[in-house]
DNA sequence: CGCTCTTTTTGCATTTTTGCAAATATCGTT
DNA sequence: AACGATATTTGCAAAAATGCAAAAAGAGCG
C-alpha cells in the first residue's frame, strides 16, 4: 500500500455511497474521487464497488476491505484527537486504562456523573489487569496500583488502598481482628494464580502461608473477589476489588499500594483529558 | 488528519531515525521527506523530533503520536496482506479466531506444527469467548461452534462436539454413567455465568436444574472446565475445553456443537489463508 | 416524454508536489 | 585539519495530481 490517502477516497465513498457524496465530504472533485477509486481498484487488481443504480454498492471484496478501513480510520482518529497542540474542544473520546476493580466498582458512578457534566465527551473505559503497557500509554488516563509510578508520566497520588482479609463471617477468627500467618492456617484460603505473584502481597503469602490449605485461586484479583464473594473462603485483598463488602479483619503484616493518576506530559494541554483527569482526581481523593 | 499519507512519512522517519533512512525506504527524494515532516509538524503545531547530532529523536509529544501511527500501520498493514487479487505468497501472517479451549489445547500443537510446514507464516491466535463479531470477520479464518453458520462466510463442518459431564471420580454416580436433573441434584455443580447463558446446554441447566446446588459459577467454558480441575464439582462442557480430562458420563438429554471452519468468500484465492484453512481442516476431520 | 441527478469519461489549464542540484551547517571520525 | 555523512535550505524544472468544463449515458420521477 503505498498510498495510505487512497483509503481514505475509499472509506467516503462506501460511506455515503456515491461519487457526489465522498465529493462533498473530501472537499474535492468528483473527478478526482472517480479517478483514485478506478486507480486503486486497478492496483488491487479487483473490483471494489458495484455499480448500481448510480449507487456505489461494496463487492465482497470491497466489504472486506472496507472492515480493516475501519480500522485505519479509528486509528487514525485517535491520531486525530491527541496533542494536536492541546485540543481545546470538549468534544471526542477519553480512554481510560484502570485496575479491573475500578473498572467495575468505583469508576461507573463517577463517569455517569460525568458524562452528565461534559455530554460531548465519549469515555471508553479499558479494564486492563497487566501494567505492562503503560510505557506505550495507548490510553489517555491511567489509574494504577503502583508505587513508584514511571517518569515520563505525570500525575499524582490519589489513596492508599490497604489490603485486607475479606470473606463470610462465618470464617471470623473472633478475637482481635487481627491475623497472621499462623491464625489463617485454619481457614480455607482463596490463592493467586501465577499471574498475581508479581504482587508483593501475593509473595508473602505463598512464602509464608506454605501450610496453609488453599481451596481455590484465581488469576485476577476480581476472580478472587469473586471467590470470596460465592462464599468458598478467605482472601488477601486490596478494598477496591471489594466492593462494598466489609473487611474480616487486617493481617499483622501490613500492605497497600499507593493508587495513581497518571497522563502523558503532552497531553496536559488536552481539554478533554485535563477535564476528566481533573474530576476523576478531585472524586477520588475524597 | 487530512493526509494520512504524511503519517506515512512521520512512521517511516521516526523507525529510521533519519531523513535518509526514511528517504531510502520510502524511495523518494530527502527533500521531499524534509517538507512532510516539517509540514506535519506545523500543521500539528507541535515539534515531533529533536534534532540532535544529525539524528531525528522524538519529542514526547512525538513519541505519543507514534503510538497511534503504529497502529495505524498495523492496519494497514493487515490491508496489504489481503485479498489484493489472491495473494500467492506464502509469506505474511494469517489471523485466526477460535473458542478459547480450542485457543489453549487443541490448536497449539497443529500450529506448531503447521508453521514447520510454512515457516514464512506468521500465525495469529485470537481466542474469542463471543462469536458476535463473526458479521465483521476481522480475522481471517474463523473456528467456531455453532450449528447454523451465516451465509456470507464459506467453510464446512469440521465435527460434532458433544458436551458431557466432567468432574472429579469422587463426584461419581456408579450405575449407568447417565445423569439427569434429577442425579445432579445431589452434587456440586459448577454453573455458568451470565455470559454463558446463551448456550443452550446452560439455559437447559439453569432451567431444569434449578434445585441443584451451584457451588460456583464461571463467565468462559474454560473458567469452569478449571473450576472442575480444581476439584470444586461437577460441570456441563463441550470437549474441546476438557483437555484430555476424562468424562464423568454424559446426561440423558443430548447436547452437541458443531464446530465449523469459516472463511471469507475473497479470501479464498489467498495462498495463506488456503494452505491454513485445508490444514487445519484435514487435521481436525480426523 | 422531459427533467434532474449521478456516473463515467476525456481533454486541458492550473496547482501542487516532487526531483534535482547546489550551497551551507553540523557533527563524528580519522 | 580534513573528510564523510547527514541535515537544512533554496531555487527551478519536471512530473503528478487536481480542478474545470463538457458531454454522453443511465436511472428515477412526475
Amino acid at each position: 500500500m503505498d498510498s495510505w490517502d487512497d483509503l481514505r477516497y475509499f472509506q467516503a465513498v462506501a460511506e455515503t455511497g456515491s461519487l457526489t457524496g465522498a465529493r462533498k465530504r473530501l472537499g474535492v472533485n468528483h473527478s478526482t474521487v472517480f479517478r483514485r477509486i478506478k486507480g486503486l481498484e486497478e492496483k488491487l487488481g479487483v473490483r471494489l464497488f458495484e455499480r448500481w443504480d448510480a449507487r456505489y454498492q461494496l463487492t465482497g471484496a470491497g466489504e472486506l476491505l472496507m472492515v480493516r478501513v475501519e480500522q485505519v480510520a479509528e486509528a487514525i482518529d485517535d491520531v486525530d484527537r491527541m496533542i494536536l497542540g492541546g485540543d481545546q474542544t470538549l468534544e471526542g473520546k477519553v480512554r481510560i486504562t484502570c485496575p479491573d476493580g475500578f473498572a467495575y466498582y468505583q469508576l461507573p458512578p463517577l463517569l455517569a456523573e460525568f458524562r452528565a457534566l461534559y455530554p460531548g465527551i465519549e469515555i471508553e473505559l479499558l479494564a486492563d489487569s497487566d501494567d505492562l503497557n503503560l510505557s506505550r500509554m495507548e490510553a489517555d488516563i491511567a489509574l494504577r496500583a503502583t508505587n513508584n509510578p514511571p517518569e515520563h508520566l505525570v500525575g499524582r497520588k490519589l489513596m492508599t488502598m490497604p489490603w485486607q482479609l475479606y470473606g463470610s463471617e462465618r470464617f471470623a477468627h473472633g478475637q482481635s481482628g487481627v491475623y497472621t500467618a499462623k491464625t489463617l492456617s485454619g481457614m480455607p484460603v482463596i490463592g493467586p494464580e501465577r499471574a498475581l505473584l508479581r504482587l508483593k502481597p501475593m509473595q508473602w503469602l505463598e512464602k509464608h502461608c506454605s501450610a496453609v490449605s488453599i481451596v481455590a485461586r484465581a488469576n485476577t484479583l476480581m476472580g478472587m473477589a469473586a471467590l470470596v464473594k460465592a462464599g468458598l473462603g478467605v482472601a488477601l485483598l486490596p478494598d477496591d476489588v471489594a466492593d462494598g463488602l466489609p473487611p474480616l479483619g487486617s493481617l499483622d503484616r501490613e500492605f497497600q499500594s499507593d493508587l495513581w493518576l497518571l497522563t502523558h506530559r503532552d497531553l496536559r494541554s488536552n481539554a478533554r483529558v485535563k477535564a476528566c483527569s481533573q474530576f476523576l482526581t478531585e472524586r477520588l481523593m475524597r
